[in-house]
DNA sequence: TTTGCTATCTATAACTA
DNA sequence: TTAGTTATAGATAGCAA
């Protein structure tokens, strides 16, 4: 999305790492405000950088949405496995089943 | 990004609301992903929709991610508060100024 | 209904100060 | 070095099946 397209993998120069980082760190949680405020939708964006700072987003309590994760989890108990692919696991649950 | 320019507040026609929200789920998982390789971060993105279904994707796994980002709030308890770059809190309404 | 198309809008790679 | 500019690649809103 600039003057040159670039391939999708770690970015050897350091300062070109660091200003790529800074640009799409701030499009990222630009997008998820977006996506959550657009869809009705919770949302949580949590990124470390390679210097270990760390930058997060999320459109109701970091907390609300860590236990509503865990608790989703606890219910299917799969998912986690997650590699470094987008591992996009949609979990059908119309509402609430306590006991299922 | 589209035909149009919309603003940003929610979609009130669910049809329009379920198929922009398919849409930019995929588009910030994407980003999400792009950003954990070229820049070597560790990225997280939770997304429940409002009909409960959950999507992530984790550059690492769910679990580490989530100690380490208590560990850095148990730490510091500053987290992002010292960057005034990016003061993404779960404060919506303070920064959308949505100009017309 | 949902998927695919594409004109248009937005993010950003490379450049400049 | 970092911050600002701009041309281009990429995302997507509205439309068509």
């Amino acid at each position: 999305m600039g003057r040159g397209k670039i391939a999708i993998k770690r970015i050897d120069d350091s300062t070109n790492r660091q200003v790529t980082f800074s640009k799409r760190r701030n499009g990222l949680l630009k997008k998820a405000k977006e996506l959550a405020i657009l869809c009705d939708a919770e949302v949580q964006v949590i990124i470390f950088s390679s210097t270990n700072k760390i930058y997060e987003y999320s459109s109701s309590s970091m907390t609300s949405v860590i236990q509503r994760y865990n608790r989703c989890k606890d219910e299917k108990d799969q998912v986690v496995n997650s590699t470094s692919d987008v591992k996009v696991r949609a979990v059908p649950s119309a509402s609430f089943p306590s006991g299922t």
